[in-house]
DNA sequence: GTACTATTGCAACAAAGTCGCAATAATGTT
DNA sequence: AACATTATTGCGACTTTGTTGCAATAGTAC
């Protein structure tokens, strides 16, 4: 399937350069109104497809965004480590490679750390 | 509020308890069926509060349930490695403490590790 | 046994995300 | 510039996962 270009995509991908942090498909929704919610949906999941951008899964179950910065279609597969504010639910993405040790008969082809605990502005509000 | 103990809870904890790995609502659900689904969500929830079992969330964003083995209602803070089977979707509960390098100004109060793959069973079907 | 109140079942709700289908529009070709 | 192809979109309905209010039931302590 060959991709397309459309203003949606464009729209969307705006966003997701726009944020320094992880961006929930509410955010998005809330900054666009005239594209549809399964469109957005569509979207992002093309993005993750694509190397574009990655999925976060916060402790709640719902789903975040971020453009990839170091990760290309090909090399998606490294070690991300996420970090959400239990106040103000933002979500950050560390840049920091964790090594694990894998434990023997098992192929890891991902891996996903999600760190919960209280970001720097709620800590000082 | 004082717990009580109940037929339900103790066969909900029964299983969790016949599992080595973690264990969804579904699973519960499937080998129960008089129990009704809000009450094995409410009793597993008061698990996770009472530090008598620990929540993970997967990335599609299921939750799953495992007991804890090295944690109590004090000190349920530490940090969980779980793996789940990208075929199977089985979850399992990898003791391993891994140490993070904390960024600066922010609090940490829990870590979440998810490794997804194959498992064993399924590498060699 | 009685009183107190935690727990349960039920049904309705809510949030997050997916899917089928017809209409629309991006792309490559002529 | 028009055309054919097919990716994309909007819509609405649906699914899955989990929560909540309320009345009825049932542990627990006395």
């Amino acid at each position: 399937m060959k991709r397309r270009n459309t203003p949606s995509k464009e729209k969307v991908l705006s966003i997701l350069k726009s944020q320094e942090n992880g961006v929930s498909h509410e955010t998005i929704a809330h900054q666009i109104n005239d594209i549809n919610r399964a469109t957005i949906y569509r979207i992002l999941n093309q993005f993750c497809e694509d190397g574009i951008a990655h999925r976060i899964t916060a402790e709640s179950g719902k789903q975040f965004f971020a453009l990839c910065k170091s990760c290309s279609a090909e090399e998606h597969h490294h070690n991300h480590l996420h970090f959400q504010c239990n106040n103000c639910e933002k979500v950050e993405c560390f840049i920091s490679e964790i090594n694990i040790a894998l434990p023997e008969g098992y192929k890891v082809e991902n891996f996903n750390g999600l760190l919960n605990g209280l970001c720097g502005n709620c800590i000082a509000s």
